[in-house]
DNA sequence: AATTATTACTTGCAATTAGCAAGTGAAATG
DNA sequence: CATTTCACTTGCTAATTGCAAGTAATAATT
């Protein structure tokens, strides 16, 4: 379910690099295809691990976040990140020394961040 | 690179499950075609996930092992079976409960284990 | 107010990948 | 020595992906 190419690193995107727009991982450094994006996103949907609304200043566009579900991947994408920053080249290294000297904290802040925006909104 | 159906779960059933012979992955319930496990092993092996050495006492047999590189995916694999647990329909429930209780014992476990493996063969 | 731009997509088609059934070769077993 | 087992490979079809171009709705510009 999660066993794709494209999947886990929207979540990743979503989770440590906030992003919320379909331009966003569209332009994003990595070159997924646009109806894979589209696709990709509405199963993530219909999984229960992201959600759609349409941004209340701008009618054009559409805000992904995670749901609860999806957050709950925190743990699994950090595990992940580390793994890589330890066997393959590794992407941001102050994000890494975070996730390495406190992981606990820093996933509760991972959390912190997330319930922050949805007690703001409904 | 762990980005397809097939890889993440060749690996989890290498370090959860014990699987070592091309038969036992073949004949999982998961049902994955010939070709493709023989490719996605190949891959596995190329990636440095995964050894092979031919078994010593029956010269058909090719056993696959995990590399160092590999057995550090363990935190993933576990993050990722909690979390199915939590929200997906779960599997082995007493290896869940293991998990649960006490993480870093699993895991040392499960290191442990795959060491022994390896003091008693180069 | 009309034109242009931006955003989030869809559509059509070619190319790549996956899945299935059958086959191969080497080693073991009866 | 014939049969079975094991780890694959081969050939073909079906499904998935990637690319380029197009569309509909809203927003910004002139």
């Amino acid at each position: 379910m999660l066993g794709d190419r494209w999947s886990l690193l929207i979540i990743r995107d979503m989770m440590l690099r906030g992003f919320r727009t379909y331009k966003e991982f569209l332009e994003c450094y990595e070159g997924i295809a646009t109806n894979i994006l589209a696709d990709r996103l509405r199963k993530l949907v219909a999984y229960g691990i992201i959600t759609t609304e349409t941004d209340a200043s701008d009618g054009r566009k559409v805000i992904y976040s995670l749901t609860a579900k999806g957050i709950d991947l925190a743990p699994v994408l950090t595990e992940m990140v580390l793994w890589a920053a330890a066997h393959e080249d590794t992407g941001n290294q102050a994000l890494v020394r975070l996730m390495r000297e406190d992981k606990k904290k820093f996933l509760a802040g991972v959390r912190q961040r997330w319930a922050d925006r949805h007690s703001a909104r409904p």
